[in-house]
DNA sequence: CGTTTGCTTGAAGTAGGTCAATGTGAGTGG
DNA sequence: CCACTCACATTGACCTACTTCAAGCAAACG
């Protein structure tokens, strides 16, 4: 009861939960794992499973001709996995950034929670789609914005979602990316982020102190590059009544 | 009873409706609407609407700073609207291509829908899930690969894709898009497009007759850029049981 | 204290963007 | 039936933002 689960803290920030809704995610919910730097998601690697990245940072990575590239990337608090929960992970998989903590859920019991809580699964669909806009609006930039824009916009949207489960963690944060993993998350060579960053610093937009990084001018660097945060305004109204 | 609704057209295609499923599809349905080419779509305009494209190719645009994106292509029998069935439009609209039909959905029946049939709850985030992989792979193709190399994918995309409604329609369709469009979906000039368009013409891998056009080697494209077709596979073990 | 990992800087090469001009077919109106 | 127009496709020339290559440097780590 007072111990609440890894799921139900992630979709507090979203909704309410009853406390019907919290003791069944309880029970669903396997013991939380521990995982290593560099190790792949024990999500990836024993087919459905769906899981809370309760602590540390993972990536979802791409293989293509030409290296690999990072599709996404997962900060704590996240639901990893969702994307993958009907689909091939062919060509996909998830690895941790850093040392971290996984709860892992049963496919099929997200299944059962679906028919048992309606409301859980609107929020997941909706959770989804927001997911997927995101990656149109990333989409559509990579092809219209500098590498140094697209800089921006990766860190903005960093800056807003890390905000997104311990509130208002201010500008500053910890990114455990190199610079060349950076730029193989945003489309760039690890010179040219390394050159970009550079840029953003003289302008005095970015504050850089080894893994720590501050966003000094935040307004500014938004209307930069036209961003919109599609966590900000969520349309519930539809949801159906929790049981 | 013998009139399928669009939507129950289209899901049959991943799953067998039950009867029920079926009726109560039909029931939510609001009547078909034509729309003209170059017209917004109306689940764009009035929010809370989802909707299938019966007829007819549409478009999701994202508004950048220099000019507009195509994030996204919908072919006949595609679910509209499903990525912004709880987040905000800000910066896309959906735009008919060409000619068509919509079959409109009200959000609070789906989101009813969602309650009473946990099994369609499940395809659609399925469904969602898939699309987001999709998009994941256009990511990191798009920063990795060559103009010519993101048109044959994106062929290969489309054709995959109208496969899916109508059986096996082979190697040859019709592209509504001007190659300054096609250019704007896979980030490209239309000057570029239209050399590795006729590239692919020398090599003999492609044959276009205006607005038709015929993949030749289907095979030798797919190695080419490490084609995978996400549709394939979908796992539906963990769905919960049809009412 | 050497080795590795990541950051920094410079120089050279290129894919693909913009600009500009021409070609071509389909539709429209006289 | 011909002239006009408009939308698309085509071709060439130039130019720039990036990539790749190469080499030094600083901090972390066994």
């Amino acid at each position: 009861m007072s111990e609440d689960s890894c799921l139900t803290k992630r979709l507090s920030a979203f909704i309410d939960l009853t406390r019907a809704e919290r003791t069944y995610l309880a029970d669903i919910e396997e013991d939380s794992r521990p995982v290593k730097k560099g190790e792949a998601l024990p999500i990836a690697e024993t087919p459905g499973k769906v899981g809370v990245l309760d602590e540390g940072w993972a990536v979802a990575v791409t293989r293509t001709l030409r290296g690999d590239r990072i599709t996404h990337v997962f900060l704590p608090g996240d639901i990893v996995g969702l994307a993958e929960i009907g689909g091939t992970f062919q060509g996909q998989t998830l690895r941790m950034q850093t040392d971290g903590v996984v709860c892992p859920f049963a496919r099929t019991e997200i299944g059962r929670a679906i028919r048992d809580l309606p409301r859980l699964a609107a929020l997941l669909l909706t959770i989804s789609g927001i997911d997927q806009m995101t990656l149109r609006d990333r989409l559509a930039f990579a092809s219209s914005l500098s590498a140094e824009d697209r800089l921006i916009l990766f860190l903005l949207d960093l800056r807003v979602r890390l905000a997104l489960p311990n509130v208002g963690s201010g500008n500053r944060f910890r990114l455990p990316l190199t610079q060349a993993e950076i730029g193989r998350a945003i489309g760039a060579s690890d010179i040219t982020v390394n050159k970009s960053m550079q840029s953003l610093v003289r302008r005095d937009w970015l504050e850089h102190d080894r893994p720590y990084h501050r966003l000094l001018d935040r307004a500014a660097m938004e209307e930069r590059v036209g961003f919109v945060d599609r966590y900000a305004r969520i349309d519930m109204s539809w949801f159906p009544r929790p049981v």
